[in-house]
DNA sequence: TTCGTGCGTGAGAACGCTCTCTTGACAAGG
DNA sequence: CCTTGTCAAGAGAGCGTTCTCACGCACGAA
């Protein structure tokens, strides 16, 4: 008998059909399939082998039809084109979401929107039901997207903290901590003259990693110093001039700290070709901990995030609020960690 | 009259309701929804201006539990831990996918396992019929996924060819023929001790791109010296170690092709630390044109690969094979562009 | 015995959609 | 005037679940 052509057919085993199988009816298996404690033993066994039997997968479709929810979960990225993407944060993000998602039996719906256009449908699609929940991945600042999901009264959490007080969910690394460790590092190396070559200031991060800057130098009872605090931008470019103009203007300057690892190895080119040894002249660390810091020369001592942890603890925490009877708000920040390498090595035999 | 706590009531206007308000038959609006040619215009019209009204969004549930088909598809990234996150291949790749898929309509439903456990639960989750087709991306060659997928009859689509002749559809970017353009390149410049770094040669990249350094060789007759072929392993102490036996076999190089720009950068180092100019002295090249690419010093000659017009083409590919009665095998292999940098600027002023 | 009480199980109605079939209106042809 | 064909529109079944009830049985108390 000729096998018909073309796609094989889908394993289509119903409830029905294991009920059958195992002659009880199809509500008893729905009980099995789905925990309920009100099944005798003898029969949950029963059922168990026909399902086994017959490898039986519930149809997710004809599930969320009644139940009236998808068991998915959107992850929208929000990208400002550019050159973001050197920054391996996306895949890991996304792997510690997966991660904690599939632990739970949830589907990851990915979303990137490129044009605005895209956010409007985005946003349509998000608040149509289609999914449980969203987690919002946004590099820049003015995202429309996390108000209006939340005004629709949609769960979502954020990945970093959100600018001008919007009253979200979202986990955050502790960059002001990271920053300010790094900073009370090279004070403690006996670094006194410590510049920054920040982000941009209007975002969280680039505030967040200045202000630990000047926390450590409070603490080290340094005085603060505004023209030791160069813009850099996260770009290579806003790094590489804020590193020529401190060198100008400081020449006792014997550390840098730079707000992210690509804007601390601009500096180490910068410092390299103006004849500066590092460490021995002038230490410099970065923030971030790609693996951009370990292909320097001399590798760069960096704060190291938890990014997997951050989206497995945002996953956690849309979970939770998707199965929370009411609207839940919680913030969660995770430690960073200082990596020394030979780019701030001692000065002072510590 | 108090708002009832808690989560805000879903958009659950249906089919039926826009029936009513534009006093047709549920199966009326359906084929308006739908786009059926089988309706007259001035229906169509009040069925559309009801739809607009109620802001109606079809429930997918709904629809797939009868059309059999979930208009989703998943992307599956099998990833081996370690370094490899330090490309930007994913995010680039994603977004084209997601690119191609949005604009069709289709769902990405994305899919990290990370274990061997996890790829067995993802092979079943696809497929028990939740996807409509799958695209593979993984780095790894003895991916056991696309064969048991393929056999089970899902419509998969691969990123990058696969090892041994196994018959899937794929869309590869041309890496034989971004090298040999990499390596004429240095030869029209006047190089002619030419090293190349390769990638592991149990791997297609790898494979195909020494192929091209050798290729290009022969058409610019230079004799093929296998002393020159130091193994990378697409790894930063691969390529450390390659860079040094190069220069300690072969002090009259005076060019080097690495199949990639990680391990270009390092070739770079081990260089400056030798003492040898770049250019000058000796010319490399890379591959990838990462951002890396951009803050080597000198900035770095690379092989561009269209990674985003890969991912869409392996979306357009899979989107096509599900649609189609008959199973589909189709092979696209897109173009590289040689992106020339100031570390193989000329010898021979040409 | 009689009457709850509790618990395992089944019957059957949704859920919102698509799709086949049927109906009805109208025009054209004999 | 009746038949035939065409085409818009409606009726209704059915997709595979879950979930509310109702049922029946066993058990213990009156």
């Amino acid at each position: 008998m000729a096998q018909p052509s073309g796609r094989s057919l889908r394993a289509n085993v119903t409830l029905e059909e294991v009920a059958v199988l195992a002659g009880v009816s199809r509500a008893t298996v729905s009980r099995v399939v789905n925990g309920s404690p009100r099944v005798s033993p003898s029969v949950r066994l029963e059922v168990q082998a026909a399902v086994q039997r017959l490898g039986y997968t519930p149809n997710l479709a004809a599930r969320s039809l009644v139940t009236r929810r998808s068991d998915s979960i959107a992850v929208v990225i929000t990208q400002p084109a550019g050159q973001v993407f050197a920054d391996p944060f996306f895949p890991r993000l996304l792997r510690g979401i997966s991660s904690a998602l599939t632990a739970r039996d949830r589907q990851l719906i990915l979303l990137m929107p490129e044009s605005s256009a895209d956010e409007g449908r985005v946003a349509n699609y998000l608040t149509a039901g289609h999914v449980d929940g969203a987690l919002l991945v946004s590099l820049h600042e003015d995202d429309p997207l996390a108000p209006r999901l939340a005004a629709a009264g949609m769960p979502v959490v954020l990945a970093g903290r959100p600018p001008k007080g919007l009253r979200v969910s979202y986990v955050d690394v502790d960059n002001r901590q990271g920053a300010q460790s790094a900073v009370a590092h090279l004070i403690a190396s006996g670094r006194r003259v410590i510049a920054t070559i920040t982000g941009p200031l209007d975002t969280a991060p680039g505030i967040d990693r200045r202000q630990g800057y000047r926390d450590a130098l409070a603490e080290g009872g340094l005085e603060l110093d505004r023209t030791l605090e160069a813009l850099g931008n996260f770009t290579p470019e806003g790094a590489e001039a804020a590193m020529v103009q401190l060198l100008a203007t400081h020449p006792d300057l014997d550390a840098v700290f730079a707000a992210s690892d690509q804007m601390a190895a601009t500096a180490l080119s910068v410092l390299a070709a103006a004849g500066r040894q590092v460490p021995a002249d002038i230490a410099v660390v970065g923030f971030d901990d790609l693996a951009i810091a370990l292909s320097t020369n001399p590798q760069l001592t960096s704060v190291h995030q938890p990014i997997e942890e951050m989206g497995r603890e945002m996953a956690r925490l849309l979970i939770e609020a998707v199965d929370a009877p009411d609207p839940v708000l919680r913030r969660v920040i995770l430690a960073t960690e200082l990596i020394q390498r030979a780019s701030s090595a001692g000065r002072l035999p510590h």
